[in-house]
DNA sequence: GTCATCATGTAAGCCGTTACATGATTGC
DNA sequence: GCAATCATGTAACGGCTTACATGATGAC
């Protein structure tokens, strides 16, 4: 799961472990920070792999330019968020490979193993790099998994065994259902009217 | 946590492994099933720290008294699940001990290490056993990490360079916060109004 | 020159899972 | 008797965390 957000973000541009974080943060679903700890060793994994390698970045060779086009080292410098110039050389910049491109849309695509919230979130985030067909089976997929979940939550909350405080964590779980399946349901909708724009009456 | 979880269940009544698992999922706010190879290690583990042990069940004594009292039997086996006499013989019901539920009381109460979702809900299940005022503790806790927790949800969904899909998996987020938070709320308020009538005016 | 932050990495441990192995009880 | 389910356990593994160790860079 980790692989596949890192792939995803490196889909966008180049990134270095430490900038990794933040963006699986704020830009996927992930919520609270993964640790460095899973991150640097999940890069190597990658590396090992074929899928990443370590980008030439356009600040080292400006910089063994010596006093090269500054224009142009700002500008490769633009895109991070951190300020300009630094800690550019003990950074190890991050690019996708050719066969990490492939690997990452037949991951992105894999029906196996997208059971929990988290994992459908963050695939979610990305569908941008999904066919519009996938799309809309990961959201019918996703669906009827949340329907399954509301019946089994709704038995367990109308179990009259439970007090107060037990039937109100059940009967928030319910709403907590309720409420991805609308979202989905929202996405879903939005899917198919652009189906319906991209492919007008064909008689 | 899941040690907190099953002292929780046994708080109510004895158990054995395998029906820790089913109210471990629908009694306690866990939503899927916990694992055996989870289950049967914490008991063992429990049993080792002496906060629970193995009860002798009235149905074993019974049965030790031949064809004695059958509706006493009966009774026994009432509050079980299943249907009456399954496999009685081969399980291992466990019981809590008194310095299991002091530890029970200690890590429920305890302020530490109730960080995410499931095992706030998981303590709100169980928050009967709580006092009052440790129980608005632990609400208003939850309650200010929510508030946090939003405020970064609605930054990350502010970001402008998400696509479509990234920026709704973020605004689905700050929703589901804001439905946690409203949840809160409603329990709180039924804390005070509680503690306005057990404590009219002291005038 | 020193401190905060940026940056990379390793090792140990936690907490759960899956897979495996075994056997009792009961319905048919 | 045989299959389904109930019931208990162990072993290997997975994926993430924390804690630790190291060093570069830039602000002051």
């Amino acid at each position: 799961m980790l692989e596949l957000a890192i792939l995803g973000l490196l889909m966008d541009r180049d990134h270095h472990g430490y900038e990794v974080r933040a963006h699986l943060r704020d830009r996927l679903g992930l919520g609270a920070n993964i640790s460095f700890g899973s991150i640097y060793p999940a890069l190597a994994r990658l590396e090992r792999e074929g899928l990443v390698e370590v980008a030439v970045t356009s600040a080292t060779k400006v910089s063994t330019l010596s006093t090269g086009s500054l224009s142009g080292e700002r500008a490769s410098l633009r895109s991070l968020r951190v300020t300009p110039g630094l800690n550019r050389k003990s950074r190890k910049v991050y690019q996708i490979t050719p066969r990490g491109r492939e690997e990452f849309a037949h991951l992105l695509a894999d029906p196996a193993t997208l059971n929990d919230g988290k994992n459908f979130s963050m695939r979610m985030a990305l569908a941008k790099y999904l066919a519009p067909n996938a799309r809309v089976g990961l959201l019918e997929q996703r669906r009827s998994s949340l329907c399954a979940r509301l019946g089994e939550a709704r038995q367990y909350a109308s179990n009259d065994e439970l007090d107060t405080y037990a039937r109100s964590v059940m009967e928030h779980a319910v709403q907590g259902v309720e409420l991805d399946i609308a979202w989905i349901d929202t996405l879903l909708a939005t899917e198919r009217s652009n189906q319906i724009n991209l492919a007008p009456e064909a008689n």
